[in-house]
DNA sequence: GTCTATAGCATGATAGAC
DNA sequence: GTCTATCATGCTATAGAC
């Protein structure tokens, strides 16, 4: 948490650990993750897991901020193109990554955990919703600047744009429920597209 | 969870652990929180406990269970008057549900849950998530009644709505994060509103 | 650094008296 | 039903040999 985890420490053991901690972490959550559990799964001694991580606490960190290091989110999006081809783009690539299974595993440790390890909402915080939003707030400046897209403010659309996104079918995949009949990725990412264009669509 | 709980049993004691375990969950957290934590403040001994609930699962999805009954969402709006009015109420309304300390740690606990105990996202989706919808589903398709929205299903553009109100903020707030400047409930209801409006307002 | 073995502790859960 | 007292488990964390 205070020490720069940068270093170089590639420790074949550690690296073990991290990851089978990550999937131990991310499988059952937090509070039904044993230690013994993490060592076993990685082949080493709990022992071992103390010598490089001071508690359970910690290595439960440091999984989770080397996942959010190594997140990329959306590297290569063009905003070349049609709008509505561009913003179709955007949007699913999102939704893909917000449904995906480690995704949602890891929203639902770092929300259960926020208060209590706050330093971890912050580093979830910056590498996943702001980074996100960062590349489609740029995304949508862009449009703008083409005279595509009518804004105030982009940033503030990205982030209407994302809400639109995150709705009752990103609500029942967090927890766990079946999808309505006829609820499709597709269609959300089509009717978030819609209300975007409608709302600061050029032609008005 | 198997045994309808609205049985004649309002002992006494049984609520005072009901109260007790409420306020320890969202406090703490689930796996933080200690049976001990509970006798305590419930002035009952751990036996007693263990007398009304069979396991410390059970205790939690009682209280859950009994809160997701007693939310009563937004009762009295009615959908007379200017549609950015209406739409503004909703939307208050809806924001400072969300982003109630209660709402916030039920929601932290829920989802963090929610794949252990599936009984309990489902209860709390229908009596939170879902009812709100709803909720806001039947005003949206008021207003199209009358003409002051066009819409293709109320359902949907409920959805949108919702979507267009959980955004930056409320992810920030959620995991403990400080709000940006300027960042406030009223600028992000009355862009929602906005966008609505603009996407599915009459005059086009 | 890594292991085996274990201490120490808190917890969830129960037995038996009242 | 309720209590006091206790059990058994499983966890975090460490000691000491290699």
């Amino acid at each position: 948490m205070s020490k720069p985890l940068s270093g170089r420490k590639p420790s074949a053991k550690r690296e073990a650990i991290l990851d089978a901690a990550q999937v131990v972490f991310l499988d059952v959550g937090y509070a039904a993750a044993s230690m013994d559990g993490v060592a076993a799964r990685a082949g080493v001694s709990k022992a071992t897991i103390y010598a490089h991580f001071t508690s359970k606490d910690q290595l439960f960190s440091a999984v989770i901020q080397r996942r959010c290091e190594r997140s990329e989110a959306f590297q290569s999006i063009d905003s070349q193109g049609d709008v509505r081809a561009v913003l179709t783009g955007v949007a699913r690539r999102l939704m893909t990554l917000l449904l995906s299974p480690e995704a949602l595993a890891m929203y639902r440790l770092v929300v259960a955990e926020s208060l209590r390890q706050p330093d971890l909402a912050r580093a979830f915080y910056d590498s996943g919703p702001a980074a996100g939003k960062a590349q489609i707030a740029a995304i949508m400046a862009d449009l703008a600047d083409r005279g595509e897209l009518v804004l105030d403010d982009p940033w503030v659309a990205a982030d209407q744009f994302i809400g639109l996104l995150r709705t009752d079918l990103f609500m029942r995949t967090l927890l766990g429920l079946p999808l309505r009949d006829g609820q499709t990725l597709d269609g959300v990412t089509v009717g978030a597209v819609d209300v975007i264009l409608r709302a600061f669509g050029p032609k008005r």
